[in-house]
DNA sequence: GCCAACGTTGGC
DNA sequence: GCCAACGTTGGC
């Protein structure tokens, strides 16, 4: 079992969002960098536990956990004209673009901010924290995932 | 809104 | 395959 960090834009897709979910799961769609792409195709696994980061908001940081509940399978978004992810050079026979579902787990009392992940002398290895990185879909180590729970509110 | 740091595209 | 131009991400 892996632990990994998804990043979303609340303003588009929050964990609020998610929690209101009554099909309990959601599609991870929209993802349109390869680093990512072949993350979530090649090494996220059934079972996997992801914390959900907030990102291009007031308050960056870590809000709570999600389980993966479907294994990569092609992202339907890519093929339609209306989806802001549509993409035109994605042939429905080889697609270009893989989502995963997620459920949510956990939502924390509080948001773990990036200010204070930056502030941690044990989490400067993260991704995360690495100037310029803006990989969306990340692996968290077992020691990370530990530690960054430890610093979460939880309820 | 700014801008650094990336990623992608496409001409050559 | 190189690399300039352009687009995107995301913190601040």
């Amino acid at each position: 079992m892996a632990y990994w960090l998804f990043k979303t834009e609340p303003q588009t897709f929050s964990i609020e969002d998610l929690a209101s979910r009554t099909e309990q799961t959601e599609p991870w769609d929209g993802i349109r960098n390869y680093q990512a792409r072949n993350l979530l195709r090649d090494q996220v696994r059934l079972g996997d536990l992801v914390f959900i980061y907030h990102s291009s908001c007031p308050e960056p940081g870590i809000v709570g956990i999600a389980k993966v509940v479907r294994e990569a399978y092609p992202d339907a978004t890519q093929f339609n004209p209306q989806s802001r992810y549509f993409d035109p050079k994605s042939e429905p026979q080889q697609p270009r673009w893989v989502q995963v579902d997620v459920k949510l787990t956990e939502m924390f009392a509080q948001t773990v901010s990036l200010k204070r992940i930056k502030a941690e002398t044990r989490l400067q290895d993260m991704i995360l924290v690495k100037k310029g990185s803006r990989l969306s879909i990340q692996p968290v180590t077992d020691a990370q995932w530990q530690i960054l729970l430890s610093m979460a509110k939880r309820k």
